[in-house]
RNA sequence: CGGGCCGUGGUGUAAUGGUAGCACGAGACGUUUGGGACGUUUUAGUCCGAGUUCGAAUCUCGGCGGCCCGACCA
């Protein structure tokens, strides 16, 4: 993609007021746009890196069996009517009356939706009857909308934001748990491959289930959770159910039935996704059983997890940046490569038709009416892994400069090796 | 929802009751090009409403909006 065709541009300047460094960057680079407080616009490079991690979302979803799916985001009074969640406040409610003769009302009684038990349970209940139906699971990577009394912290907290929600039925708590753990393995998995260290941390129940659930946590402090988390072997508590206090000893029990004795400190963390055993709360709002073997009939037993894909995106800013931009992941990446161009006429396009013909990402540097600096600076700003300058200099001798973003070693590398050098 | 701070061209800011100014950006032309270059030129602003006043960006009230702290957060 040639940067003089984006059609955003990047700022030298923090929008005013912005403290967190999520909103200030995405801001500045051009990936977002604050419509209203907590509302975003995903721009072309930050609509690319939510393609990405949404991608292997996907991927590791339909690795556990998940069946995507695409919910509506109007959703019915009486879907929360029958877990009575109709009022719990969260979701912006849509109430209409529109006057269709002088004497009737059309009333229209809806909710965005902003969590989906209710929908996809009631739907389920329609088509599961048999255990051989069992388990299965289904998600959706759609928008969600809750009132936040504040949002805040730029992607990290919106009224309007883009989440993946799995939902899975299952015959039994074991079966459920069993699948529980996939999960697990599968968010862990997701968040290893979006460059984020995010810890398992176990959390309360809310209001779904006196159960714990279980949160991925990112370590940061602009977080608004606090937990206790273990040195050691990692086990972490969220300070809303933990008992630990900092300084303590960790009494996880280890494989080898030792106690760990780890050190447990407090940190301050985002929390990027969750995971909640439902048990059957929904099911039985919605009446929804199956049969068994024997005939007999019992409640589907269920679980929900979730992601949201703008907190991935704002956390991975939040702990991956210094102080000239950002620093992307190799896998969330708008571009793999960022190529700055600084002769007079463009010579640099032969490089880029070459990489993108061997199917690398490449955001080309085209413009000839900015300095050196000036491209330099945003090639920092908009954080692609991989800098590589195009120069009469480097020209001379057939090559171009290659820079990690991450690192300070700049190296001149042959046109005809770029290639090679580029894959790591 | 409580508290604090705030709202001036596209962005960042100055003007504390008396001429709305500066920088950046954006557009044009020219000179430039290894860390946000230079010249000439153009563009564009006091959130909305009411009040006080000879006079309001400035003071008062209300509304709307933003950031932060807290509460809240299936």
């Amino acid at each position: 993609m040639y940067i003089s065709q984006i059609f955003t541009k990047t700022t030298k300047e923090n929008p005013a007021g912005e403290v967190s460094v999520n909103a200030q960057l995405l801001e500045r680079g051009g990936f977002v746009y604050k419509n209203s407080a907590g509302v975003y616009t995903f721009l072309p490079l930050g609509w690319k890196v939510a393609q990405k991690i949404t991608a292997i979302i996907r991927e590791e979803m339909n690795a556990i069996g998940g069946q995507e799916m695409f919910m509506p985001a109007l959703v019915e009074k009486k879907y929360l009517d029958a877990t009575g969640r109709w009022d719990v406040g969260v979701g912006f409610k849509i109430l209409d009356k529109l006057p269709v003769t002088d004497s009737e009302l059309q009333v229209t009684n809806f909710v965005l939706g902003w969590t989906h038990e209710e929908v996809i349970t009631e739907m389920a209940s329609k088509f599961i009857s048999s255990y051989k139906d069992l388990p299965f699971s289904a998600y959706q990577i759609q928008t969600k909308f809750r009132n936040e009394p504040r949002a805040k912290s730029g992607l990290l907290r919106g009224r309007e934001f883009m989440m993946k929600d799995l939902y899975s039925f299952h015959t039994s708590e074991e079966d459920m748990l069993e699948y529980y753990g996939k999960v697990k393995d599968a968010y862990a998995k997701i968040f290893e491959r979006c460059g984020l260290k995010a810890y398992y941390t176990v959390a309360a129940g809310g209001d779904f289930t006196a159960e714990n659930t279980h949160e991925f946590q990112v370590l940061s402090e602009v977080g608004e959770d606090t937990i206790f988390l273990c040195e050691k072997c990692e086990y972490a508590e969220n300070s809303e159910i933990s008992k630990l206090k900092t300084g303590e000893k960790c009494p996880t029990r280890l494989p080898d039935g030792q106690e760990c004795g780890g050190d447990i400190k407090e940190e301050k963390s985002i929390e990027v996704g969750n995971i909640f055993p439902l048990g059957t709360k929904y099911s039985d709002a919605f009446n929804f059983k199956f049969t068994d073997e024997k005939g007999g009939k019992h409640s589907v037993v269920m679980g929900s997890y979730g992601i949201g894909i703008g907190r991935v995106m704002g956390a991975t800013v939040e702990v991956s940046h210094d102080d000239k931009g950002i620093i992307w992941p190799d896998n969330i990446t708008p571009f793999n490569v960022h190529l700055v161009d600084l002769t007079k006429n463009g010579e640099g396009k032969d490089v880029y038709e070459k990489l993108i013909a061997k199917n690398i990402e490449v955001l080309y540097d085209d413009r000839t009416d900015k300095t050196a600096g000036e491209k330099f600076a945003d090639a920092d700003l908009l954080g692609c892994p991989v800098r590589l300058v195009v120069s009469e200099k480097t020209l001379k001798e057939n090559s171009v400069e290659v820079k990690r973003r991450a690192g300070d070693e700049i190296k001149l590398v042959l046109i005809e090796e770029l290639e090679r050098a580029l894959v790591r």
